[in-house]
DNA sequence: TAGATTGTTAATCGATTAACAATC
DNA sequence: TAGATTGTTAATCGATTAACAATC
């Protein structure tokens, strides 16, 4: 992947565009307009154009965008294209929801392996895997090229975790853990903060409320 | 609550606010400035400062922020005072997940049902909780005030089910479904969109690759 | 060609940071 | 009182929207 210094701003829109795409695609359409877009996604067109021209543009005037074309080149800055190996570390509910969680193998996020450290859990099954002990993950993610660690480990357990992991050369960590991590350059976070998403529709319930 | 027109960039910030106030509050901490909190925080003090006198400020001049009654503020704001009872629909892996997870009875919120329409998943336990019929959901509803229902079925059934439960008078919507919802103005909702914080993790992997 | 719609430049709006007078 | 630190005003920065020439 080519270009940095796009704002998060428009990065972070990327996948609900992937998202439309992906349903116009499947609706069979073949073309849009920014103005027609922008009515389903309830942005304004001028936004949606400004996004993609920071990629370059994928349009043409006159035409609007290619659908099928678009999708792709979103799903290439995504970096979608390329299959991804990860491992879950914490065989509690929230890793083993996320073992039986669809929506990875589909965009490219094959699962590996899950870790455990409690030896009530290690050797049991979550689906189709068996849980391993966290003794066994430097070998797992040196011999097959793992490059996302997800980690759904009480907050206390998750930065050394996050320490081992990006020693090991882990490239992105997917965070459900309550605490900010702090990593290395060589890798990245994206946290899944769910109790301060509820505590964010707590406080849109109390505003509409008053 | 009262206030309102706070924009959406501030509040946002507030449960992050809060998780380090909790975490100040358990290790015996007293007074905070807003100096000290940005280093911690990777903020700037200037933001803090801001951020809080949008709701009147809870400083004092020479002294700080006294660290008790700030957590306490601010989870007023965040509506953390009251009690609010929520029901999960759909009982599949999120929305088992979900009912094991803790942090919510913590901060107010309590469970109250799990519910789904599949025959060969009604009646099983999940926890504590029997899995009911969606037919019973108009009833539990009505007779526990519930104030929010977690969406945690397939995205195809997800707006049928938005649409019952804002006419059943719920105000907020904690919503896993990978759809944007449309819901009159008596109901908020709030998406974690799982997929899509995914691909954000995905982008700045192939980012830093670059 | 005429109409449509882009990509981009300019204008506006909002959010963040800096500065400082007020005051504990 | 003197020092510290707030709350707030002003300055800057960034993001969104509007406008339009370029062009398919």
């Amino acid at each position: 992947m080519r270009n940095n210094g796009i704002s998060r701003a428009v990065t972070k829109r990327l996948p609900r565009y992937y998202r439309y795409l992906t349903a116009l695609k499947e609706q069979g359409v073949e073309r849009i307009s920014s103005k027609e877009l922008s009515e389903k996604m309830k942005v304004t067109a001028s936004q949606i154009r400004q996004d993609f021209s920071n990629f370059g543009g994928f349009g043409q005037q006159g035409y609007g965008y290619n659908v099928d074309y678009l999708y792709k080149e979103i799903g290439k800055i995504l970096g979608l294209d390329t299959e991804r190996k990860m491992v879950i570390i914490g065989a509690g509910r929230m890793g083993q929801a996320l073992v039986y969680y669809q929506g990875f193998s589909k965009r490219g996020f094959t699962l590996t392996g899950i870790f455990d450290k409690a030896p009530s859990v290690i050797g049991t099954k979550v689906g189709d895997f068996t849980v391993q002990s966290l003794d066994e993950l430097e070998q797992v993610i040196k011999d097959n090229d793992i490059k996302i660690a997800v980690i759904a480990v009480p907050k206390l357990a998750a930065q050394e975790v996050a320490d081992t992991v990006c020693d090991l050369g882990v490239e992105g960590i997917w965070n459900f853990a309550l605490v900010d991590l702090k990593v290395p350059s060589n890798c990245v976070v994206e946290n899944v903060h769910l109790v301060e998403s509820l505590m964010n529709l707590a406080y849109n319930i109390s505003v509409k409320e008053s």
